[in-house]
DNA sequence: AACAAGACCTGCATGC
DNA sequence: TGCATGCAGGTCTTGT
């Protein structure tokens, strides 16, 4: 499910019934998701209070009253469900937060990509995990100049570094295809040849991208993306993505898939150069 | 240092 | 109601 307009939609849902809650009760199913969780990672979490929700890149960062931050990634297939009291369990609800209010929080993640963790919020800075990510892209100190100073020197084709999470904070497999598509640049142009004009380009495309996404509630592919439960319907504005034989909606030629490092591609041979 | 490929894990669509 | 194959929104690890 999740890039950042996924992530932060899933973020937007969670602040109503969570910030400011107490958790009264936290289950813990499975010793690990794709590493193990904290030492007594329930038993921590269990008595606190969330004081805000932030996104940084594709975490959750949850702060908690104790001062410890606790880290979410949804990883490929992780969900977050608000209707834990009366949905029936899933084999795959790995871990379930009941609020004081009554508000029953599911993460839900069959493949097991995803992550958690429980730290000092001192250690944000530093946490592995997070102290290498690039800018997000929706801040204002993310222009064309700070994307092409972070692709500089780098022989790989762009549509690769910008999946980089050094590069650039957030992206994934679609959004980096939409927003080559809607700056023009071609998926296999050499990273190092993105500067000036063409980066100048590219940091507003991606950008306009993810606005767009999150104001529609992100992008649902197979299943649901909202913690309401509610479908994200940015799928239907996909330029390009999962668009392969389909007419470029610019100039009506055939859209292209390529396999770059391992994942899908698609653009437009014509309009993007 | 930077890069491509492999790894992790489950579920689904497709083709036989 | 089978079985094999390939693919999926991420990103860490490995080998060059």
């Amino acid at each position: 499910m999740p890039e950042l307009p996924e992530v932060e939609t899933v973020r937007r849902g969670l602040e109503g019934p969570m910030v400011g809650r107490r958790l009264v009760r936290v289950v813990q199913n499975r010793p690990d998701l794709r590493w193990p969780l904290p030492e007594d990672f329930a038993r921590r979490l269990t008595g606190r209070r969330v004081e805000r929700l932030e996104r940084r890149a594709k975490f959750i960062l949850a702060h908690l009253d104790d001062s410890h931050v606790w880290m979410i990634h949804l990883g490929m297939s992780g969900r977050m469900h608000l209707d834990g009291a009366t949905r029936p369990a899933g084999k795959h609800d790995h871990v379930v937060v009941e609020t004081e209010d009554g508000t029953v929080v599911v993460y839900e993640d069959h493949r097991r990509f995803g992550i958690m963790d429980l730290f000092p919020e001192g250690e944000l800075a530093s946490h592995r995990l997070l102290k290498d990510l690039g800018p997000e892209p929706l801040s204002n100190r993310f222009d064309g100049a700070a994307l092409s100073a972070r692709l500089a020197g780098r022989k790989t084709p762009i549509k690769a570094a910008l999946l980089d999470q050094k590069v650039v904070a957030g992206l994934g497999n679609i959004y980096v295809s939409e927003a080559l598509h809607l700056a023009g640049i071609s998926p296999r142009r050499l990273a190092a040849s993105v500067a000036g004009a063409r980066a100048e380009r590219l940091a507003p495309a991606i950008r306009e991208v993810l606005q767009a996404a999150i104001a529609a509630g992100g992008s649902s592919l197979r299943d649901y993306v909202q913690a309401s439960g509610e479908l994200g319907y940015f799928q239907h504005q996909w330029r390009v993505y999962d668009r392969g034989g389909e007419p470029c909606r610019t100039c009506g030629r055939p859209i292209a898939r390529i396999v770059q490092s391992g994942r899908s591609t698609f653009f437009c041979g014509a309009c993007q150069k």
